[in-house]
DNA sequence: AAGTGGTCTAGACCACGTT
DNA sequence: ACGTGGTCTAGACCACTTC
């Protein structure tokens, strides 16, 4: 082999960049030009550019070229882990518990994500995770039912909701968003903290084929950290 | 062409997880065997299993094959634009004031990270970033000199430590950490906000070739979400 | 219409870790 | 030693978008 392998071109490109030497906003030669000038196969070079493209340096269109990205955009990949294998990597023992599950109307605005009928009922489940018996993460949900009739069946005793949705519901698309907020009164009571402290909150979403399956809010108390390594 | 493409291959990947076709841990067909399976060449089977693999779905190794993730590790790619961008794109207009700009000691901890001599200076940056003139961010930042001597020289009025780093350093690596926190005094007034509010905070080190070279402690005022997309 | 990137092929050699 | 995945090639056709 003569040419330059598609990790070493990605290195070269990212260096360019860097330089200065092809400027932000700027078309870049095309693959064909490239693999010429590398002395590789044009799918080398087409592997390194798309992987480069992925990670937000590069921005590519058929017959319109490939551009440094103006707006340079880091990219992390965070990992959601089942809450119990979260738990269980700090070294810690899981348990969960249900502390209420009721099958009832819900709330307007997630009855339209959901897009239930006036009055019909959902699923509401209000979890708590414990790490060697200390409060760990309280978990609200919603879940549809229309969506995953059998969740009515699983036994969310054993196995926390989290866990079987993701062993039962097809991969699927989501929305997740991250924030603080104080705790409220059922909160607190439930982590045993004080009113008032800062959580760390996630909202998701998640999604099987268009069809919203389950809403759930995750209140971490004071002191959690969600880490990820770029 | 015959066979099957590698977005096909992959959704039937997936479906024969999820239908539990190829168990939680266990090891799938070669590459050989699925290219003959699904009448293509090996590089596109290897295209699909290299990318669930990288989303987490799979574990590759060579001699020993592919497994099925025991525990399926949802992945969401986080983007973390510049500050200037992520406010110019609610529409709102982007403005930052350095409050404070000094060269002096680093706390142990810092200078214990960035490899510092005790007593060597590093240069500690606290910057309001506003939208529309409203308390947005607030940042407090240690900057490695000795890695980045330029930065001494930087017009850090005009374009803010954030962004002046993006495009003037070769970032390697970062570790990032998001909690939730009270608001402490300086905080509190730096944002316009009560002391003990639930802010949103991020910390953030990115390092060069293995030298750190920036560290900063990003705080966001209640109501911020950070969102992404699975 | 033309040129770009997107994908695929059939083959090859290599790196690596298990056996 | 052997079989796996990792990578590369030279060519091909296609999809898309701009010209």
């Amino acid at each position: 082999m003569s040419g330059a392998s598609y990790l070493e071109i990605k290195e070269e490109v990212r260096r360019r960049i860097q330089a200065q030497e092809w400027a932000s906003g700027a078309l870049i030669p095309s693959e064909k030009d490239l693999a010429s000038e590398f002395q590789c196969a044009r799918a080398t070079v087409n592997r390194a550019l798309r992987e480069l493209a992925s990670e937000g340096l590069l921005d590519r269109r058929r017959r319109a070229g490939t551009r440094v990205n103006m707006t340079p955009v880091r990219k992390a990949t965070l990992a959601i882990p089942i809450t119990r294998i979260e738990v269980e990597n700090t070294g810690a023992k899981y348990r969960h518990k249900v502390l209420s599950a009721q099958q009832r109307a819900a709330p307007a605005a997630i009855r339209a994500q959901m897009n239930l009928d006036p009055g019909e009922a959902a699923l509401h489940l209000v979890t708590l995770h414990l790490a060697d018996d200390l409060p760990f993460l309280l978990e609200d949900r919603w879940v549809n039912i229309a969506a995953v009739p059998a969740i009515l069946k699983a036994p969310l005793e054993e196995i926390s909701a989290n866990e079987w949705l993701v062993q039962n519901v097809p991969i699927s698309a989501g929305d997740i968003a991250f924030s603080a907020a104080p705790a409220d009164a059922s909160e607190a009571e439930a982590l045993g903290i004080v009113v008032g402290s800062a959580v760390f909150v996630v909202d998701r979403t998640t999604q099987t084929r268009g069809q919203t399956v389950t809403k759930a809010r995750l209140v971490y108390p004071p002191g959690y950290r969600m880490q990820t390594h770029i």
